[in-house]
DNA sequence: CAAGTGACAATAA
DNA sequence: TTTATTGCCACTT
């Protein structure tokens, strides 16, 4: 039993990647939403860092998971936010400023 | 082996 | 309103 929580550790990271595989073009989740998701919400931290593990790129859209305000910093993803802006921009998500995408309309799961 | 660091978010002051 | 603190756990040094 106490392998359990060993199997569930491991599950919870390949869990994040199932759930932001799943975030469609034109949304974007938030680390909480992601991390209320897979059934831990305390845990948004990691859902950060099952990302910068990356373990697919070009399957997992990192891009589409955002801060709780919205908001991607520099040097975040694989190119830089410019580059992030920019897939995010074209996949049709809003954005309020640089940095900032507009949850209010592209924030998903939509129905929450 | 132990301590520190970190793609965050929620709550308190 | 903004700033500071806490919780959470994997990975690095």
């Amino acid at each position: 039993m106490a392998k359990q929580r060993e199997s569930e550790r491991a599950g919870f990271f390949s869990r994040v990647y199932e759930v932001v595989r799943q975030i469609p073009e034109g949304c974007v989740a938030t680390y909480g939403q992601v991390a209320k998701l897979v059934g831990e919400p305390r845990k948004a931290r990691f859902v950060g860092y099952a990302l910068h593990s990356n373990p697919e790129p070009g399957v997992i859209p990192c891009h589409r998971v955002v801060f709780a305000d919205g908001r991607i910093c520099e040097g975040f993803a694989f190119g830089g936010a410019e580059v992030q802006r920019q897939l995010l921009e074209d996949e049709g998500v809003v954005f309020l400023d640089d940095n900032h995408v507009d949850l209010r309309e592209s924030r998903w799961p939509a129905g929450l």
